[in-house]
DNA sequence: TGGCCATTTGGCATAATAGCCAAGTGTTAG
DNA sequence: CTAACACTTGGCTATTATGCCAAATGGCCA
C-alpha cells in the first residue's frame, strides 16, 4: 500500500467509519426523510443529548450531514443521500449469510460440516 | 430506539464497521477483481501476516468474504460484490465536501465565514 | 518422520470509541 | 436582567480495535 493508496483508502475509511454505529445509522435513516433537530433525534435514539450531539459531530466531520441553525435549534440534514444505499447492501449481506447457513444445514447429511 | 430497531441497526452497523478500515477496504477492492490468498493480500497491504489474517477474519465474520482452502493456501473471495458500491458513494461525499469548501472560499467576501 | 511453508491464534501494549454527567455557550421570552 | 430552553464541550471511565511478536496448527514433500 503506497502513500497514494493509503490516502485514498484512509479517506474512504473515515467516511465509512463515521457510519459504523447503530445510533448514527438510525439518524441517517431518519434524516433521509427530512431534516431534524437534535432534540428530535435524541427522542428517536433514546440516548443522552450530549451523546447524540457527539454522534452528529462525527457525521458532520465526515461530510455526511450538514447543520443549520434555526433560532435556538440546530437542524441536521443529509448531505449525500447515497449513503442510504449502504443499507440495501448490508441487507443483502445479511440475507446471503442467512441463506448460506440454511443451505449448509440442509446439506449436512450429504457433505458434512 | 426499540428492540427491533436496535437489532436491525446493530446488524447493519456490524457489517459497515467491518469495512471501516483502510487495509480492509483495499482488500475488498482487490478481491472484487479476483480471489486472492492471504500472502497476496499481505503484499498489497504491507502489514504483518498475522495482522492481515485478523483483518480477513473480521471481514469473514461479517459475511463480506468467504474463505476456501486450496492446499496449504487459503483463498478469500468477495461474497457480496455490492460492497464496492460503497466506494462510489464515499467518493461523492469527498467530492461534495471539497466543492463546498471551494464555494465557501469564493463566497467569503460576500457572506462572510 | 522431519522440515518447510502458509496461515491462524494468543498475548499484550497502545490507541481510539462510546456514553454519561457536569459545566459552558447561545437564544428566546418575560 | 433572569430564567428556561437547545445544544455543545470537557472530562472521565469502560469497552473495543489495532498491530506487532511469538507460538501453534495444518498441509506438503523429501
Amino acid at each position: 500500500m503506497n502513500e497514494k493508496q493509503k490516502a485514498l483508502y484512509g479517506a474512504r475509511a473515515r467516511i465509512i467509519k463515521s457510519l459504523a454505529h447503530p445510533a448514527r445509522l438510525l439518524m441517517v435513516d431518519e434524516l433521509a426523510k427530512q431534516p431534524l433537530c437534535v432534540c428530535d433525534l435524541r427522542e428517536m435514539v433514546g440516548s443522552d443529548l450530549s451523546t447524540v450531539s457527539k454522534h452528529l459531530l462525527v457525521l458532520k466531520n465526515a461530510g455526511i450531514v450538514a447543520d443549520e441553525k434555526r433560532g435556538s435549534q440546530v437542524f441536521y440534514s443529509l448531505r449525500c443521500p447515497c449513503v442510504v444505499d449502504f443499507f440495501a447492501c448490508a441487507e443483502k449481506v445479511l440475507k446471503k449469510t442467512a441463506n448460506d447457513q440454511i443451505a449448509s444445514l440442509s446439506g449436512m447429511g450429504r457433505h458434512g460440516e
